[in-house]
RNA sequence: GUGGGGGUCGCCAAGCUUGGUCAAAGGCGCAGGACUUAAGAUCCUGUCCCUAAGUGGGUUCGUGGGUUCAAAUCCCACCCCCCACACCA
């Protein structure tokens, strides 16, 4: 536990020196490359947890590695409080509201300070400061002068959003439209999420509700349903016979339905008087015309229609719906029933479910057949029933076809058919839409919410073909980490459409042009990247003189009258210029289908081409110990927390090496507690053995030599593609895997030049990944200046023309083999054998003519054509069988292994502590000798 | 269903574009040994099965077929898992 203090003492020393030296605040360089790079701003809703910090710290390792690159980094970092969380949070805690005070216990608030956070902006001023701090401790490369925070709480940024909103109204893309939304009629507001008593998370719903005219009158009765595509197998209609409905004009018709439903109408721009009430036992019996099937079908009574929901009156599908179909096997089988409402046996009888969907492996008649295995005795066993309508919906969806009887729609997959035939319906005038809530939903002052439509609700057009033509243009033109997220993209902005971009409560800068709304917080963090680069010149300049003139001449050039000082501004447009456009946004993968896609297409909205995003990266969600992080299952770990029990550099590589490109990184706490135990002491230990050694070049220091440069090509690969892990693993355990062999080959006394390079190299990969270990390692090997701050290593092509270390390590293994094999007590004598020149000139020319065929008789039959004839009897017993490969072993030119073995075997002598004798040519006296083949020499233990 | 990503030797994972040198890198875990008073670290060794003075045999890369002298890698079909399909941030 002391080691770890002694290294946070270590980080917090040089998270100073960097402070200090102003290490991450980039200045404007024309003479250097410029990368800007940022991840979505968090939510101030909480303490900092693990999952925000994988993103961050692919950020943060792209950046530092790209410095090391020669770039011009800037990292900054904003917070995000736009939205209803944070105001939900406060006004449940001005209500007293137990669950939101248990909640803020649970974060370790004590009343006093719970009582604080009734004012929005004590949490941005709580929180964000704890972000920043877990964000410093783990040592991101931000430059803090850039930091903000979002909402009208922050004016400079809430003027900046109305620019942008008025900027995107300017050219169209803003449209006013219809919209249902959640509705207290008493309140007569909106209700939003975090208002209600009841129903969180439930949204208005769709529903078709079709008119059906009553035989031999003007009037209508009117069915709700979710299910148009069914409405060819309609055999009658539901009435709960004790339920009592309304009649009532409805836009000049006659229609009868609940009185809920009525209601709920009239706030759906219909216009509505009622007219009288009228049992539902009165109507059964009659009929109704039913569109699609066309014809009069009867009404009869079930127990299931509820008047608070749809009409409260259904109209019956029983080969598809399991409701209806249990209502009719009811009928059929209750003497008792009929007698009761008065209805002919026959009558019933007649009627049989109609096959209209097939269903896949469910057949043409689901409902019936689910029923039936499920056991579903009557109309009265709701919890099954629910269960099999929603295993019926599904599958009839998907997987469904409309069957010959349907009319133009035979032969339809279902998922179309549906909206068709919904069209069709609306057209006809035989329907109408209408919105029900997914679930009750009932209000603060406990009223029961309904659906309203507001008629000045604001979108964004993401439909808009033109700007979806830009948009995939930026996209063809960026680079994505990973390439493969790119077909995600296509097909989002393909689909995107009108997006409702206000709200009526929570944080946020209102509509500059309707000041009731307040834009809400997907709509208000797609261009703020921007931002970033003024922020710190900005925060000078009153608020009173930002306007949009201001953000017009920053970014945009205009030559106009601006009120704040010229210089600030001019300064403001450099770095603007400079800096923009985006070249790295990172984020998890569940932003590709709005954040990331919105950001595209705002830049292309109001940006020049120049300024559009250059890059994008995308990644998995974390997973701790291969489990989803949840606070329930008690995983949900806080940074904070985090940082306590670990070294910032062991969370760091922990997390970057959980998982790469799109796959979910998980946090491996075994992995973190092995790097902690292991990281540590091995840059000690590297650092030890720095500058240490010979002035003598041997052979085996090119080998080394080699590997490194080898393995400073594959990291700088990764590193370019955000592959972090495998950067990781190659420097970390590759090249020490390398390192090591390399030591205990030359015997403990390398290269120094070498020695130095490779650990010079080594910390300087890992420094994006690590650095502080880094860092203190940089200055322990006696290095002036930042390690942050150095070059990345040359990438060279590796020197050695033929690698022959292989064949001294399988030596190595090989004897060790044999002697374990041999049970010898003690191994005095080694003796190497290699093969004959003749074999090595054989295996030439079978590698030459395999070029030309894999015929094993031609090649054997082109050998004994030359002089290698003589040794037939003994090629015959060994070629075929290696021809049968196809392919050679693997080995090299005599010279070229002789050498190699000899130069390891001082090497070998002291590994087996035994005498080594290399015979260049077989012995006669040792057969063993004659198994010696080229890249395989033989063996002798004595 | 549509679109996207996947299924590799305990676990994680490389390889698959460009078929052979692939029983298949590396890490984690596990086991044995050296070191140590001890633990950790470090360093060696092993980790599909069989066989054994070696470089041999068998069975493996979701399943089943196919192409090929040769398939984890190419082709076809199928099965399974994850994500998105929205106005929730």
């Amino acid at each position: 536990m002391s080691e770890l203090k002694e290294i946070k003492e270590i980080e917090k020393r040089w998270l100073k020196k960097w402070e200090e030296a102003k290490l991450f605040e980039p200045k404007i360089d024309e003479n250097k490359p410029k990368f800007f790079a940022n991840f979505p701003y968090p939510y101030l809703n909480g303490y900092p947890h693990i999952g925000h910090t994988y993103t961050a710290s692919r950020v943060d390792a792209f950046v530092r590695y790209k410095r090391l690159k020669g770039f011009n980094a800037l990292f900054p970092q904003g917070w995000h409080a736009t939205g209803s969380p944070i105001a939900s949070a406060v006004k449940r805690l001005k209500e007293g509201e137990p669950n939101q005070i248990k909640i803020m216990k649970g974060m370790g608030f004590s009343d006093k300070e719970i009582d604080k956070f009734k004012e929005p902006k004590h949490w941005i001023e709580f929180f964000a400061p704890k972000y920043k701090k877990s964000f410093k401790e783990l040592g991101y490369s931000i430059d803090w002068r850039r930091e903000f925070y979002t909402t009208s709480l922050n004016p400079r940024y809430d003027k900046f959003i109305r620019w942008q909103f008025r900027k995107l109204k300017e050219k169209g893309y803003v449209i006013k439209g219809k919209f249902p939304v959640v509705w207290c009629p008493k309140c007569n507001n909106a209700v939003s999420d975090h208002s209600r008593t009841e129903g969180e998370g439930e949204r208005p719903q769709e529903f078709v509700l079709i008119k059906m005219k009553l035989e031999d009158s003007d009037e209508y009765i009117v069915v709700a349903t979710l299910r148009p595509e069914t409405m060819f197998g309609q055999t009658n209609v539901w009435i709960g016979p004790d339920t009592k409905y309304v009649k009532a004009n409805v836009d000049g018709e006659k229609w009868i339905m609940s009185l809920e439903c009525a209601k709920k109408l009239e706030q759906q721009d219909h216009k509505i008087d009622i007219v009288s009430e009228i049992d539902g036992k009165e109507l059964i019996g009659k009929r109704a015309k039913a569109p699609f099937v066309n014809r009069y079908i009867p009404i009869w009574p079930s127990d299931f229609c509820d008047p608070k929901k749809g009409s409260g009156i259904v109209t019956s599908v029983p080969s598809d719906a399991p409701d209806d179909y249990m209502g009719l096997k009811d009928l059929k089988e209750s003497v008792e029933l009929r007698e009761k409402y008065g209805l002919k046996k026959e009558e019933i009888d007649k009627i049989e479910p109609i096959p209209i969907i097939d269903s896949d492996e469910l057949g043409d008649l689901p409902a019936k057949k689910v029923c039936e295995e499920m056991g579903i005795k009557n109309q009265h066993e709701r919890k099954k029933l629910e269960q099999a309508k929603k295993f019926v919906y599904k599958k009839g969806f998907y997987l469904g076809k409309m069957k010959d009887n349907c009319g133009k729609f035979s032969g339809k997959p279902v998922e179309i058919a549906k909206e068709k035939m919904k069209k069709e319906l609306l057209k006809n005038n035989d329907a109408i839409r209408f919105y029900e809530l997914s679930g009750k939903v009932v209000c603060r002052c406990l009223t029961p919410a309904i659906v309203k439509i507001v008629h000045d609700q604001w979108f964004i057009d993401y439909a808009n073909e033109e700007w979806k033509k830009k948009t995939r243009e930026c996209l063809n033109n960026l680079k994505l980490y990973p390439e493969k997220v790119r077909g995600q993209f296509e097909y989002v902005i393909e689909w995107l459409h009108e997006w409702a971009c206000t709200r009526e409560e929570g944080l946020g800068t209102r509509l500059p042009w309707d000041e009731k709304w307040l834009i809400e917080s997907l709509s208000d963090s797609t261009l703020y990247m921007a931002y970033y680069t003024i922020a710190h010149i900005l925060k000078e300049i009153n608020p009173e003189d930002i306007d949009d003139n201001l953000f017009d001449y920053v970014f945009l050039g205009k030559n106009i009258e601006i009120k704040a000082d010229k210089k600030k501004a001019d300064a403001m447009r450099e770095e603007f210029n400079y800096w923009y456009g985006v070249d790295f946004r990172n984020s998890a993968k569940d932003l590709v289908q709005n954040h990331l896609s919105f950001f595209l297409f705002n830049h292309t909205a109001i940006f020049p081409k120049d300024k559009w995003p250059q890059g994008m990266g995308v990644n998995g969600y974390l997973t701790i110990d291969g489990a989803k992080m949840s606070k329930s299952k008690g995983n949900f770990l806080l940074i904070k927390d985090l940082l306590e029990n670990y070294p910032a550099d062991v969370t760091r590589a922990t997390l970057l090496s959980g998982g790469e490109e799109m796959d979910d990184p998980n946090w491996d706490t075994e992995f973190a507690e092995s790097l902690l135990a292991k990281f540590p002491q091995w840059i000690k230990y590297i650092v030890s053995i720095y500058n240490k050694g010979r002035e003598e070049r041997k052979k085996i220091d090119d080998w080394m030599e080699s590997r490194l440069y080898d393995t400073i090509k594959d990291v700088s690969d990764a590193m370019e593609n955000t592959l972090f892990r495998t950067a990781f693993h190659n420097t970390f355990f590759q090249l020490s895997n390398h390192l090591r062999w390399y030591l205990r080959r030359c015997k403990n006394n390398p290269n120094k030049k070498i020695i130095n390079k490779v650990i010079e190299s080594q910390l300087i990969m890992l420094s994006p990944i690590t650095p502080f270990f880094c860092e203190e390692a940089w200055k322990g090997i006696g290095k002036k200046g930042f390690i942050s701050k150095t070059e990345w290593p040359e990438i060279k092509a590796a020197k050695l023309k033929k690698d022959a270390e292989w064949l001294v390590k399988n030596l190595l293994e090989d004897i060790r083999n044999v002697s374990e094999l041999a049970k010898l007590d003690k191994i005095k004598r080694i003796r190497i054998f290699f093969a004959e020149d003749w074999k090595y000139r054989l295996f030439d020319l079978v590698e030459q003519e395999l070029k030309e065929t894999d015929n094993p008789k031609q090649i054997i039959q082109k050998v004994m054509q030359t002089d290698l004839k003589k040794h037939g009897k003994e090629i015959i017993k060994f070629l075929p069988k290696i021809l049968q490969k196809r392919a050679l072993p693997s080995f090299l030119d005599k010279e070229t292994e002789e050498e190699a073995i000899r130069d390891a075997k001082g090497f070998l002598e002291e590994e087996f502590n035994s005498e080594i004798i290399i015979h260049q040519n077989p012995e006669k006296d040792m057969p063993k000798s004659k198994q010696a083949m080229p890249g395989k020499p033989a063996i002798l233990l004595e």
